[in-house]
DNA sequence: CGTAATTAGATTGTGCGCAATTGAATTGCG
DNA sequence: CGCAATTCAATTGCGCACAATCTAATTACG
């Protein structure tokens, strides 16, 4: 593990920025491969991670929907308002619990599901390597992700 | 490639969906992990990416740390106005060609790196994995992030 | 030369992404 | 009951990220 090579540090340095610039630069080639492939359908990508989300299951709070995409209220209020200003899904108080907000689809946003299925053919093609090989980057990706979040508490 | 058995498709779609919000969401845990850590130093994650970038080597026109970034103009532009108006770097159009503009460190841009240097540490420790890991990691999401760059012409 | 095509950056407009603040609703506790 | 603490969503402000457009400088070609 240990080097007397000079640069044995500089490899490290290397490694922690190359490590940076890869997930930098592959979560933009997700964006910009889905990007041409969503607007069809009229959704941005991260619009349609909330979809995924919805057509996995309905009804989920913002709060939910938050937690599952790791994004805050201040990213998803806007986003979902768009969402609704398309006609895709509905916000609506929870009668029970006015201070939640429970997101459903409409039968627009339901039937999107259909053209969605589509996408993922052609993002299948775009990653193009086989089921063990993407399990197995998901899961060193996700191992990863875990350790951050532990590390930042 | 075509399948009879009922759920084998939705296996496939999970998967795929998978390994977006697997990127998505490292993606954004690298940029919380790091941002306490480079708030001391008044950086931003992107403009410490193109601090790396410099540090490595001085003096890269805005076209080359585009395409070392993988960002266009549109958000280098005010990106390294900042970074000017912080003092750390200098822009300068290149007299042989002054369509180019040269992106070179202030002194207390390049006196950065020292406090920068010790942002790794904390990383390395955060990432805290193995350099093989690191390195299996690395090479598989550079290989995918090709393939989608690929494939997006 | 001189005009067209190319190249490099900057600008504009839209949409995230997040910290901090606000405000309304609910819960807890005496 | 009554008031403080908590919870949830929305808003605000700043900084990316990118497409589309614009301007200026260079190069190519007749």
């Amino acid at each position: 593990m240990q080097k007397n090579a000079p640069k044995a540090k500089d490899v490290e340095i290397r490694l922690d920025a190359q490590l940076c610039f890869a997930i930098y630069g592959a979560a933009h080639a997700f964006n910009r491969t889905y990007k041409p492939l969503l607007e069809p359908l009229g959704l941005t990508y991260p619009q349609y991670l909330v979809m995924l989300a919805l057509w996995e299951e309905d009804g989920h709070t913002v709060k939910v929907l938050g937690e599952k995409l790791g994004l805050d209220s201040g990213t998803l209020s806007p986003l979902l308002k768009r969402l609704e200003q398309s006609g895709l899904v509905a916000r609506q108080r929870d009668p029970q619990d006015e201070r939640q907000v429970v997101i459903t689809l409409t039968e627009k946003g339901a039937g999107l599901k259909a053209q969605a299925d589509e996408v993922y053919a052609a993002i299948g093609q775009a990653i193009g390597c086989s089921v063990e090989e993407a399990v197995a980057v998901r899961d060193s990706i996700i191992a990863l992700k875990e350790r951050l979040n532990k590390a930042g508490e």
